[in-house]
RNA sequence: CGCGGGGUGGAGCAGUUCGGUAGCUCGCCGGGCUCAUAACCCGGAGGUCGUAGGUUCAAAUCCUGCCUCCGCAA
C-alpha cells in the first residue's frame, strides 16, 4: 500500500504541522493550499505559509481556492492513500472526500463535539474555558461531525490568549496526528461517534471583540484573550479605535465603567459591578503596540473610554 | 491612486495652527534621606526633531520629494 498523504492547509499553524509530519518521515505526495493573495495595506501578493514551506521542502504544491474538478484530478493522480487537512479554509465536497482511498482526516482544535466550526480556539477562550484540546476525526460532509479517531486534552493557562493557545494546540495536534496515522494505515484504528454537548464556534467578529463596560472585568478579559491578535479587543478613545491586546481582571475598584487611571503601578479600567480590568498591552490608532504604562505616561491623569 | 494617523534623548508624549534658546511623565547614572523601598529630595549624562532639498536673518514649526510604522476598509 502507498503510505503517502495529501496535505491540505493554509495558515502558519498548518505549516508547522506539515513540517512535523515531514520531519517524522511521512511521505507527502501533494500539498494543497489556498492561492497567493494580497496581504495588508500594500496588497503585496503573498503565498500562504503552507505554500512557502512546501516550496522550501520541494513538495509538489497545488494552489486552489476550492477543490474543483481540476484539483480533484491532481489529488487522485497523486497516488496518495490518505488526506490530512488542517485549516485549509474550505469545506470539502463529497467527491473530494472520495478522491482518496483512505478518505480524509481532519485536525480540529477542540474536543469535539464542543466548538464545531471556524474558531474553536477563540471561542473556548471567549467562554472562559479552562480546558480544551484537539480532535482527529474522519472528515464527512458535515461541519466537524465525523467519527473520532483520537483526542488529546490541554489545560488552558490563565495567561493564554488565542495566539499562545493555538501554538500549544498545534504542537499537541501534530503529535496526536503522528500517533494516530500509523494505526489508520494499518486499519487498526476504530473511529467512534462524537458524544457530548454540541456547541458552535463561529468566528469572533470585530463587533464581538468590542469591550462593553456593562460587562464584568472577567468577561472582558476573556474577550481580550480570545481576540488576540485578530480581530483585537477594542474600545473607542477620543473617537478612534483603541486596542487592548492584553489585560487581566482584578478585584474591586471604585472607578466608574469606562474610566481608566493609574492605581499604584497598574493601569486600571473600570467595568461593571465595580470590577476592574488591568491593562497590560494596548495599541492606540496609528500607533504600534505598547505597554499600557508607557501609553499612560503620555496622556492625562484620567482617561474616559467609550 | 480606497480612507486616515504617526516618526522629537532609552520609552510614552507636548511643542507645529501664528517660524525666534528642546519641554513633560518615566527610565538611566551619581549623591542624599530611610531599618528599608517600586516612596521622597538634590545633581547629571543623553536629541543630526525620520530623510533629501527649498523659502527665510532664523525652520521641529512653512513648501516639495522620498523612506518608514500603524488604525480602518478590503
Amino acid at each position: 500500500m502507498n503510505h503517502s498523504i495529501v496535505f491540505a492547509g493554509t495558515p502558519e499553524n498548518a505549516a508547522q504541522t506539515l513540517r512535523a509530519l515531514v520531519q517524522s518521515g511521512i511521505e507527502v505526495a501533494l500539498v494543497v493550499t489556498k492561492p497567493d493573495k494580497p496581504v495588508g495595506r500594500k496588497k503585496v501578493i503573498t503565498e500562504s505559509p503552507v505554500a512557502k514551506l512546501a516550496t522550501d521542502l520541494g513538495l509538489p504544491t497545488l494552489k486552489t481556492e476550492s477543490i474543483d474538478l481540476q484539483a480533484l484530478q491532481s489529488i487522485e493522480s497523486s497516488g496518495a492513500y490518505l488526506g490530512v487537512i488542517v485549516a485549509y479554509g474550505s469545506i470539502l465536497q463529497e467527491n473530494a472526500l472520495e478522491a482518496l482511498p483512505g478518505g480524509w482526516i481532519n485536525l480540529h482544535y477542540s474536543l469535539l463535539p464542543a466548538y464545531r466550526g471556524a474558531a474553536p480556539v477563540q471561542r473556548a477562550l471567549y467562554d472562559g474555558c479552562t480546558t480544551t484540546g484537539v480532535t482527529i476525526f474522519k472528515l464527512d460532509t458535515g461541519i466537524d461531525t465525523g467519527l473520532v479517531y483520537g483526542t488529546a486534552e490541554l489545560e488552558i493557562a490563565p495567561e493564554d490568549n488565542a495566539t499562545t493557545l493555538l501554538n500549544k494546540l498545534t504542537e499537541l495536534g501534530s503529535s496526536l496526528l503522528l500517533q494516530e496515522i500509523p494505526g489508520i494505515y494499518a486499519g487498526l484504528s476504530v473511529a467512534k461517534r462524537q458524544e457530548g454537548a454540541t456547541t458552535p464556534a463561529r468566528k469572533v467578529t470585530r463587533e464581538d471583540a468590542r469591550l462593553d463596560f456593562k460587562k464584568n472585568a472577567r468577561t472582558l478579559e476573556n474577550i481580550v484573550r480570545a481576540s488576540n491578535p485578530e480581530p483585537g479587543a477594542w474600545v473607542l478613545y477620543q473617537g478612534q479605535p483603541f486596542k487592548i491586546l492584553a489585560a487581566f481582571a482584578i478585584g474591586q475598584t471604585a472607578l466608574p465603567p469606562g474610566e481608566a487611571t493609574l492605581e499604584g503601578n497598574r493601569i486600571v479600567l473600570g467595568c461593571a459591578n465595580n470590577t476592574g480590568l488591568m491593562l497590560k498591552q494596548v495599541q492606540p490608532a496609528g500607533k504600534t503596540p505598547m505597554d499600557a504604562q508607557d501609553w499612560f505616561r503620555g496622556v492625562a491623569k484620567k482617561v474616559q473610554f467609550e
